[in-house]
RNA sequence: CGGGGCGUAGCGCAGUCUGGUAGCGCGUCUGCCUUGGGCGCAGAAGGUCGUCGGUUCGAAUCCGGCCGCCCCGACCA
């Protein structure tokens, strides 16, 4: 497979969109029409992309530039993602809290790397209660909340009896851009931040490590997305961290997408705020802390990951809708067929799956097959009185692929009694094979370049392991010459000593680059 | 901020070059019909042509200003 990029000369419309309206204009159309199609992942991955967030009701742009409405399809994603990564924050001991949106602008000025590094993307309040704000009263809307919280963990924290403390947050954030894409960059977004305060550097780094596999089992097992673990280079560092960790994944045009962080963050920010506490011994000590974070964008991820041309494809264990159930038939052949839809689909419930039955007689059947298809419901059970009759249903999967291109995936006819087990064991499935399926692809996009030759041949093809001197001047090159930045140093790969692709100069091993979001 | 494209019905677009009654497809509504891959027929509703100004007997169309959106870069999770 192969998704090369269109140049930046490339139209932004498809063939379909163009040739729409004059040539509907002029010939009365029968059957297809142009609107109803995406354009193509090879045609225009960024298109599709977006034409994809919006035809299968994720999400809309909004008037307020860079800010989105989730919809109710894209909302029902992100609480399936919310509810597994509590449920595992919950396990490693943390507890959530709230802190306000609007922060003191003096308290990001007190982490020197913080403010300077934030400050282009931060949006301030300058006026309030009909009145400027006076210069040393105003407020910044938080685009991370190390500060604000450091404030009360200095209050909370004594004793080395009162650590470590485990706090997550879930919160909305504002970081301005200039370039928004829906999911994946928008001004606003919601996501959860991990705060934490630890009486050792020790205890801290676990900490940091900790909760980086849990977004790595997270990335896995509920998105099906493999994911590449490692640490950050000095400058693609957290502002105000002494080392970030982050898990890496590659989307289906190949280009990297940061899915989560984890930060170590020394005792920078309790320098700033105070945080200490008294230890054993008695002596007075600044604590060690963390900060981890996960977002919405993770949405754009799961796309970006899994869906095809049709539309979305998620992953059953975070899809709004496991399953429907399809009524097909006419006037009074639809009452039996619905009784039975409706047993099933209770049985189902029952067993713990989502499931939903479309018994609209206004929209034929061939319009709710592909309708289901963009809005990612993993199966679909088209039931009708010539099934009833053979005490069969037909069952489609989401991810099934056709044996040839342009057939039509194979479908499974499946006894009534044994539907429900049928679509259980089809959803573990299918939960799994997107996964091995999208770490295949990982793979086979991944590759070791050793000069700058291959280097500039690989550019576009994926993972590129390559020996890297250390240098942030080599760094930039990567990025000036290739468009190439730096996004770990994966923690499993067998680090060797060798030479720097770009100079030559010594390395101590290799690191990940990739065109990257 | 730089480079490109675009604002005409809910959506997707034509019409703009060459000024002269506001168009097409989809969707929506009504009725009939139909239901196993985006059904069919008939009828209907729906638009200050982004905005402000200029030229003209007459502007969606020509000229100028402004606003907004999208794509590609620079910033970033």
């Amino acid at each position: 497979m192969s998704y090369a990029l269109p140049s930046s000369r490339d139209p932004p419309m498809s063939d379909a969109q163009k040739s729409g309206g004059n040539a509907n204009a002029n010939a009365p159309k029968k059957g297809g029409n142009d609107n109803l199609k995406l354009p193509t992942r090879t045609e225009n991955f960024s298109e599709w992309y977006n034409e994809l967030v919006k035809r299968a009701k994720l999400a809309d742009n909004s008037d307020v530039r860079g800010s989105m409405v989730i919809r109710p399809n894209g909302y029902a994603i992100w609480e399936h993602m919310q509810r597994a990564l509590d449920d595992m924050f919950k396990e490693t001991g943390h507890q959530n809290a709230y802190f306000p949106v609007l922060i003191p602008e003096r308290y990001l000025a007190q982490e020197k790397k913080h403010v300077a590094d934030f400050a282009p993307q931060v949006a301030v309040v300058t006026h309030a209660g009909g009145k400027p704000l006076p210069e040393g009263e105003r407020y910044v809307i938080r685009p991370t909340s190390e500060t604000i919280i450091n404030r009360s963990f200095t209050n909370w924290v004594q004793s080395y009896r009162d650590l470590p403390i485990l706090i997550n947050q879930w919160a909305n954030v504002m970081r301005w851009e200039m370039r928004p894409r829906l999911f994946l960059r928008t001004t606003e977004f919601l996501w959860q931040e991990g705060h934490t305060c630890h009486a050792t550097e020790a205890d801290a780094t676990e900490e940091t490590l900790r909760m980086l596999d849990v977004y790595e089992r997270f990335a896995h097992d509920f998105m099906a997305m493999p994911v590449i673990k490692g640490q950050k280079t000095e400058s693609e560092k957290f502002p105000g961290a002494v080392n970030t960790y982050s898990i890496e994944a590659m989307m289906q045009d190949k280009k990297a997408l940061q899915a989560g962080t984890s930060h170590m963050l020394g005792q920078n920010f309790a320098k700033m705020f105070d945080t200490m506490y008294q230890s054993k011994e008695g002596k007075k000590e600044y604590v060690w802390q963390t900060s981890w974070g996960v977002s919405t964008r993770l949405i754009g991820a799961l796309i970006m990951t899994h869906s095809d041309d049709q539309g979305l494809v998620v992953p059953p264990k975070l899809a709004p809708h496991q399953v429907v159930i399809i009524i097909i038939g006419k006037g009074d052949e639809r009452g039996p067929v619905k009784a039975k839809a409706q047993a099933m689909a209770a049985d189902m419930k029952k067993a713990g799956i989502r499931v939903l039955i479309d018994d609209d007689e206004t929209k034929g059947p061939g319009f709710k097959y592909a309708e289901y298809e963009l809005r990612g419901v993993c199966l679909r059970v088209e039931m009708g009185p010539k099934d009833l009759e053979k005490n069969q249903v037909v069952i489609a999967r989401r991810d099934a692929k056709p044996a040839a291109p342009g057939e039509r995936a194979p479908k499974d006819f499946v006894a009534v009694d044994a539907a429900v087990a049928f679509c259980g064991k089809a959803l573990e499935d299918m939960q799994s094979s997107l996964f091995k399926r999208a770490l295949e692809f990982q793979r086979a996009n991944t590759f070791e370049v050793n000069s700058i030759d291959e280097l500039k041949a690989r550019q576009d093809d994926g993972f590129l392991l390559a020996h890297w001197d250390g240098t942030p001047e080599t760094e930039k090159r990567f990025k000036d010459e290739f468009q190439l930045t730096t996004r770990n140093r994966p923690f499993d790969l067998k680090q060797e000593p060798g030479k720097c692709v770009l100079t030559g100069a010594p390395s101590n091993g290799r690191i990940v680059l990739c065109k990257a979001y």
